[in-house]
RNA sequence: GGGGGUGUAGCUCAGUUGGGAGAGCAUCUGCUUUGCAAGCAGAGGGUCAUCGGUUCAAGUCCGUUCACCUCCA
């Protein structure tokens, strides 16, 4: 019954492998099916090439992470790509298609692995129709490929359908045409059969419509939905009734799991179980070590492995790496619950790095290039393991001191604040943290976590993206599709404006007003559509052109001042504001590009693929872009390394770059085809999608690369080039930025001239300015040292009496000087350009500490003894009150002490000094009065009030300052007064 | 983009209402013992991440910047 008219293969097995007996589950056993089963490559590409005979075109799998799409993280389904077909926004090259789309999705990835049918990464069959083909042909082909003998043959009788209540035409076609009983349409409600669910009642406004699905009925009585079909033929507006209107142009998106069909068509009771996916279980069977069984706790575990390191893989070859936000959080999620799972099965090493090669084997038909990738996806993923494990190593001291305090306490629930504080702060899964609270018998409060875990999360909020955006600039759109770019050959054109917008739009909410014309108002932004333009649009990196938009001559005059140009789909956007003049839609107008940034734009970014050429050279292959930023004679490149560039390295990468700029090599820009770019060796990342035709730039023999912006057209033309920079910016990816040009020169010459002051001040060569920061920085700390315990020591000298040498760096070694201004820089902890700066502080510092040392090392000859001799006796005890000539708290500190030490009487010590203007007390009491009830603390502070100021302490020992350094006499007076009546 | 957390000796970390910078491990010295391990006594080692503010006084309070960890979107 699982006939096919094309031969293939037998299967001795699901898993396509002599199966482990003792894997079986007992409840299960596999039932090899009577008639060999259809492999899952062999239905992919069945599906494809049935949908091909009927017209449609094989597109391509679209990216996992679509970065042209901001209104998702990842392709979450076949149609994505197709998103501005169906809106009409796009030129159509074709009107009917077929896809197999790799897709994730972690709205249910909480059920993974605990259901038959869940994933996070699946791949989905799709055909498409773009105002062509419609209801009809939807259901009659998708009913053909299913039953067909030629394709899948599958028996009618164990296929149902469900169409929208209100769908007749539907419930025709299956009941009259298909020839369905009734029996076996369903009809049901909009929250299950229309897309977007519910919404006529509930919405959003926009394209929407009816959908039907097909299930297969299983030998257990169960029905597996296998296939969708979206017929999309209405426009929402406004709320029911009679808010559905018919679209003049009505789209097909139909989408069949590829897993799900699979694992119908073989036969086993899961996805898991199917060819491409059972040996990848199986292998996190190995590497775990623990016996796969299909209903277990184990079972569903090693599922959940088995998706989450799937989906990673892929991922990770797009060049998504595991972090702290977006796409990137995702996958380190992922990551973590697999590595999670494997701590609960006792797995405490890496793991899942090890089954990357058993993910590309399994899917290498379909993706032969993730073979190409998977030591580098394996160290990437390898390290957030690690990184995971030593959060739980970290989380597990938490818990044992929670529930030590939980003890004390005497409580036997885990909090659910307090777990969702662990978790939130330190990152302790709750899994872990409730697994480890039974062993202990505890038991924990899902609830109060969870709601924890609600406002954590309402308070981190969020704006919801829209599915499909609306808009006056999307109204634009689907009239102009397009502007043409003329920027390629020319600064400067006449244009005729298309549209005007209220607002910047970088308010989400409000997506800004269409205007008919507009006049000059400097503080409020505009937005202007041309019908074409020569301003480059932010897009690969490069910002967008600055200039002016005015009228032509014989034209009301006005004056639109450009301050950002983006690119919305295809229409080139120009951002800024309307300085003088009236201006409405349809004028002419000349719009021209500034110039002097415009050139500095081209600089940067030719220099960029010359950098990114020195990086591959001289850092290796896998120093892949990671992203990169274009600005005025200014860039940023980001790339995949592990370490920091070490001094060598940067200065052959500069030396390389310096020698393609004096090569002047010719840059080129040809539009070729992506056959012929990739037979040139252009560079391509993996992940990016590119169209075709490509836009390839050449220069000399030794840089290949497809990108749309501006260059120069000798590469002599970049100027000076200066790397200013090199960074961390998140685990595996490092960050260079560089200057081009006249600001790569200024920038020169301020690192010279702030290593000619910094040199001057400390009396340094250039080569030797890090090793005398250092001295300073140490010189500094050994005063301060000198200064608390009241001693002075040896110190050199620093500024022009300490060197003749030459101290103005020579252009020659400016790498030398500028390396030692960068660890010099590292020294004092401050950016390099404020070296200089740092360092005349600290030489002024130093001046005022070192008098203060001589003050204090003066007062250091005082010895306890003399103190001790000038006291008055006051009944059995011994007074001391007096000011020393030098002398700071610590010292002042130290005597006391050594007083309270060396009397054999009980004392009452106060010393005060004068320091800066400023008063500083220090009082002291024998243990033997402070046994009497007396307080150093309120001794101290009275006389401190006296003078003007305030302290306390302890009652053995306390310090208080004043202001008024005139009244200590005086003050001192009354404090010995004060001290004779409380021992008297 | 937002929330929480951390930054103190070489390492792991304490540090109460603001008022003498600490422990354990490691290092060094001496002693004892000696097959090894160890035991005892002592010493050195700190820009309390950074800069600024409040204060007579800041590791501690407030703000800034940086780095790292973590969660949410």
């Amino acid at each position: 019954m699982f006939g096919s008219g094309k031969p293939h293969r037998s299967l001795s097995s699901p898993a396509g492998k002599t199966p482990c007996r003792s894997c079986v589950s007992p409840q299960f056993t596999f039932q090899p099916p009577v008639q060999p089963a259809m492999r899952t490559d062999e239905l992919r590409e069945q599906y494809l090439a049935f949908f091909e005979s009927k017209g449609c075109v094989r597109q391509p799998s679209d990216v996992l992470v679509p970065t042209w799409d901001p209104s998702v993280l990842f392709t979450p389904a076949g149609m994505n790509q197709f998103k501005d077909h169906f809106l009409g926004k796009v030129k159509l090259d074709f009107t009917r298609a077929t896809t197999c789309q790799k897709c994730l999705r972690t709205g249910d990835i909480d059920n993974v692995g605990r259901t038959a049918y869940h994933h996070t990464f699946f791949e989905m069959l799709g055909n498409f129709s773009f105002g062509d083909y419609f209801k009809r042909e939807a259901i009659l082909w998708a009913w053909e490929f299913l039953t067909d003998k030629r394709w899948l043959g599958i028996e009618p009788g164990r296929l149902s359908v469900t169409v929208y209540k209100d769908d007749d035409e539907a419930r025709r076609i299956w009941g009259d045409e298909v020839g369905l009983p009734n029996g076996r349409i369903a009809g049901m409600e909009e929250d299950e059969n229309f897309w977007p669910a519910s919404a006529p009642s509930l919405g959003p406004d926009g394209v929407c419509g009816p959908c039907s699905e097909i299930y297969y009925h299983l030998d257990d009585g169960t029905n597996v939905e296998i296939w969708n079909l979206v017929f999309t033929q209405f426009n929402r507006i406004g709320t029911p009734p009679n808010n559905l209107h018919p679209l003049p142009s009505k789209n097909i998106d139909t989408g069949m799991g590829l897993e799900r069909c699979a694992s119908v068509l073989q036969g086993v009771p899961t996805n898991y179980h199917i060819d491409i996916l059972r040996p990848i279980v199986d292998a996190v069977a190995e590497v775990t070590g623990v016996a796969y069984e299909y209903q277990s706790e184990n079972g569903r575990r090693l599922r959940r492995i088995t998706d989450h390191i799937r989906a990673c893989t892929f991922a990770v070859h797009e060049n998504v790496y595991p972090g702290a936000n977006g796409a990137k959080y995702v996958i380190r999620r992922l990551i973590r619950r697999a590595v999670l799972d494997g701590h609960q099965m006792a797995i405490r090493d890496p793991f899942l790095y090890r089954l990357v090669d058993a993910v590309a084997d399994a899917m290498k038909r379909q993706y032969p290039e993730l073979s190409e990738t998977t030591a580098r996806v394996a160290d990437v993923i390898k390290s957030e393991e690690e990184r995971f494990l030593a959060t739980i190593d970290v989380g597990l001291d938490r818990i044992e001191r929670l529930f030590d305090q939980m003890r004390g306490d005497g409580v036997a629930t885990v909090d659910g604040g307090r777990a969702a504080e662990l978790y939130t702060s330190f990152g302790v899964p709750p899994e872990l943290l409730q697994q480890i609270a039974a062993e202990h018998d505890f038991s924990f409060d899902w609830d109060g976590y969870r709601a924890a875990m609600q406002t954590h999360a309402e308070i981190s909020g969020g704006e919801q993206v829209k599915l499909f955006q609306t808009g006056p600039l999307e109204q634009l759109k689907e009239s102009i599709r397009e502007t043409p770019f003329l920027g390629y050959d020319t600064t400067s054109s006449t244009a005729e404006v298309k549209g005007i917008i209220r607002g910047d739009g970088h308010d989400d909410e409000d997506a800004g007003e269409a205007l008919s014309e507009a006049v000059a108002d400097p503080d409020n932004p505009l937005r202007l559509v041309l019908s074409q333009t020569p301003f480059y649009a932010e897009s690969g990196g490069q910002v967008g052109d600055t200039g002016t938009i005015s009228a032509v001559a014989g034209e009301p005059p006005f004056e639109f001042v450009v301050t950002d140009t983006q690119k919305h789909a295809g229409l080139i956007v120009h951002h800024g504001r309307l300085i003088s003049g009236r201006l409405s839609v349809r004028a002419t107008c000349q719009a021209v590009v500034d110039v002097a940034r415009r050139d500095a734009l081209r600089r940067a970014h030719s220099a960029t693929h010359i950098l990114h050429h020195a990086l591959q050279n001289h850092v290796g292959k896998h120093a892949q872009q990671q992203g990169s930023k274009v600005d005025a004679d200014w860039l940023r490149f980001d790339f995949s390394h592990q370490q920091a560039l070490s001094d060598e390295t940067l200065a052959k990468i500069v030396s390389d770059v310096a020698d393609r700029v004096a090569e002047d090599a010719a840059v080129v820009c040809r539009t070729v085809s992506l056959a012929d770019a990739r037979q040139a060796g252009a560079m391509m990342l993996f992940g990016e999608k590119y169209p075709d035709p490509v836009r390839m730039v050449s220069m000399g023999e030794f840089s290949r690369e497809l990108c749309g912006g501006t260059h120069l057209d000798s590469t002599g033309q970049v100027g000076q080039f200066e790397l200013i920079a090199e960074e961390s910016v998140s685990a595996g990816t490092r960050r260079v930025i560089a200057m081009t040009g006249d600001r790569a020169a200024q920038y020169r010459q301020q690192i010279l001239d702030v290593i000619g002051r910094a040199c001057r001040s400390l009396g340094s060569p250039p080569q030797r300015l890090a090793e005398n920061v250092a001295a300073l920085v140490a010189d500094v700390r050994s005063i301060k040292k000198e200064i608390a315990a009241g001693k002075a020591g040896q110190h050199p000298t620093f500024g022009a009496a300490n060197s003749t040498a030459q101290t103005a760096p020579q252009a020659s070694d400016y790498l030398v000087a500028k390396s030692q201004l960068r660890d010099a820089a590292r020294t004092l902890n401050v950016a390099p350009v404020d070296v200089a700066e740092r360092i005349d502080a600290m030489l002024e510092e130093r001046t005022r500490m070192l008098t203060e040392l001589t003050e204090v090392a003066a007062g250091g000859e005082l010895s306890p003894a003399d103190l001790l001799a000038e006291g008055e006796a006051v009944g059995d005890a011994t007074l001391v009150v007096t000011q020393t000539a030098g002398g700071n708290a610590n010292l002042m500190r130290g005597w006391i002490d050594a007083i309270r030490k060396t009397s054999p009487r009980p004392v009452a010590v106060l010393l005060a000094t004068i320091h800066d203007d400023k008063v500083i007390l220090v009082g002291g009491l024998s243990r033997a009065l402070v046994d009497r009830g007396l307080s150093a603390g309120k001794w101290v502070g009275d006389t401190a009030r006296a003078v003007g100021g305030g302290g306390g302490g302890r009652p053995d020992l306390a310090q208080a300052g004043g202001k008024d350094a005139a009244k200590l006499p005086s003050a001192l007076a009354a404090a010995k007064e004060q001290m004779r009546n409380w021992i008297g």
